[in-house]
DNA sequence: TTGTAAGCGTTATCAA
DNA sequence: TTGATAACGCTTACAA
């Protein structure tokens, strides 16, 4: 049980004060060789390590960047994650991983724990319930740089790096359409996220473009589980005239879809043609392969962490970074 | 720009000194009723928050349990990390999720981050290139509580949350010997690991009991990576005498292997049998579906921060715990 | 070159 | 019932 050392039993047994052996370790100019050196070879040998709470509180500020996201395991974040690990750890600091499992109250609860660990920066995707900001807006005021990526917040002059959901959402449903689709229905996520009604947006442009009508009962929102999605699917298809393609805005929701159309017997792509969103790994070992839109997490993430690290140490002013993406096309949207 | 709201503040502008604040936002016996009322009016309308800082600076011990695990991106960790939490914030306590990404160095480091900042406990398991333990004996020479799991230190006097991965390995191989399969080749892990070594006796003890005779060359060590494993599968496949079957440790080791079969245009389960050890979730949408032991991570998880919380909170010697599995036959492994 | 002392935000102890 | 003070580990003016 020996506890942990401080720089006082260093000064203790070497008879300086604190101060001298702060300033040996840290490298201070005014201090004797000698000394330093003397200072530094117990540190070692009593395997010294600073005390970071002391620190952080001293400085008001830790050195660690704080993460929320709606579910590490959500491939789509896992990966962005990793993207945000490489810029942060590369320049020298931590990070502090939370999840707020798709619910406002506890996005509110990371928030809060993340502040109160003075971290430097707040790198953030919405919970699927959230619906206001205020548990970020005391944090800009504060003046804590905050970033977010994927789910973003349009309310907040805040960086913020997305894909153009719209323009990818457009571009998969017209795939639909070239390939024969007409009643394509959409499988869109809670009307509260801005990517959710950005990737409408782009289906009804879609839609609008290649004079097809649009009919309200094959727009179904989710809230982004599997369940939601089975659930949805399910009453698509039980409509008078079931659709003949389904784009869902997340690889979560066309995977719940795509077990539901097979437990049913429905062919695809014969019957009903399926694309997703966000080209989840699983996507080319499922069968059928499952074509989605691609959006490099692993570089969204690292563009956030460099936009957050920026505006840290530059002061540099929020910024809006658009990925780009690009239409994986596979065998569940192949008609021909 | 609004700095956060301390005690102080809070004192100054009530005219009383902060030691009659503290109390009185602690619900402390002493202080006057009308005192009290006042500084909690205030400090709600300042929306003070306590600076969790000075509180871990000052009881040297934070209100979170740090979590090492080699990957968050793997689906087993991600729930067993579910798991953590759900037990962890229900108890009041807060955690630090930290990926090793598989690497020794970054553990240590790890280690050492989460050992800064006080945690309460740590829950780990262990990269795949871990070879020492230095960086946990120190931490709990310091008495700090710490529980491994899955992937553990047997090295180590502390809880250990585990399957019987020998009897799961052992079930799992016969199950192919009993589908007829005679060359049953192993897929296993790092031999510097714990359960690598485990499930490599269970698949021994199989082939032993139904006499079927050794070969080394069809036992092969991956380093736990997706290339690794695609790397001795095509090994295998090279071989004058290829297998008939494969047993993968681990899920990912499987599909990464079933991917390289299926490049090669070798039927599954017709040539070669594949069964895994983790049931992702992902084994019943790949075709041909895949069977694998089922660990229960979320369980694993749970298991782990109980016995971690009990340790913290009834001073409990460590304990070890094995969780249940049991053998999911699907396609892959099903010749008749 | 080294030491003293204040301070970061909070709580606990002692005194008033 | 309240206030002053020390302490947690560390850094940094300022003094010596």
């Amino acid at each position: 049980m020996n506890e942990p050392v401080t720089i006082k039993h260093i000064a203790r047994q070497l008879n300086v004060s604190v101060s001298t052996v702060s300033r040996a370790l840290k490298d201070h100019p005014r201090i004797g060789p000698e000394t330093k050196a003397r200072v530094l070879a117990l540190a070692r040998e009593l395997g010294y390590q600073p005390n970071v709470l002391s620190l952080n509180l001293l400085n008001n500020r830790s050195n660690s960047i704080g993460i929320i996201v709606p579910k590490i395991s959500y491939n789509f974040y896992s990966q962005a994650i990793s993207g945000i690990e490489e810029v942060v750890i590369a320049a020298g600091y931590n990070n502090m991983i939370c999840q707020s499992n798709e619910r406002y109250e506890r996005e509110v609860a990371n928030a809060a724990y993340l502040a109160s660990h003075r971290v430097t920066g707040l790198i953030v995707s919405l919970a699927g319930s959230t619906q206001s900001y205020e548990h970020f807006t005391g944090l800009l005021n504060q003046g804590l740089p905050l970033v977010f990526f994927d789910r973003v917040c349009d309310e907040l002059a805040t960086s913020r790096v997305i894909v153009d959901n719209q323009r990818a959402a457009y571009t998969a449903v017209t795939h639909l359409i070239e390939e024969g689709c007409r009643r394509i229905a959409l499988l869109a996520g809670p009307p509260s996220l801005y990517i959710s009604n950005q990737r409408k947006q782009g289906y009804l442009d879609a839609l609008r473009m290649h004079a097809i009508p649009l009919c309200e009962e094959i727009i179904g929102h989710s809230d982004f589980t599997e369940a939601g999605a089975a659930r949805l699917t399910q009453q698509l298809l039980d409509l008078a005239e079931p659709p003949d393609a389904i784009f869902a805005v997340s690889d979560r929701l066309a995977i719940s879809t795509m077990t539901v159309l097979k437990s049913r017997g429905i062919r695809i792509p014969g019957e009903v043609a399926l694309v997703g969103f966000g080209n989840d790994s699983i996507l080319s070992l499922v069968s059928p392969t499952l074509s989605s839109v691609d959006q490099d997490p692993f570089e969204i993430g690292k563009v956030s962490a460099e936009l957050l690290l920026r505006q840290v140490t530059t002061g540099a002013a929020p910024e809006v970074r658009v990925i780009a993406t690009r239409l994986i096309v596979r065998e569940s949207s192949r008609k021909r």
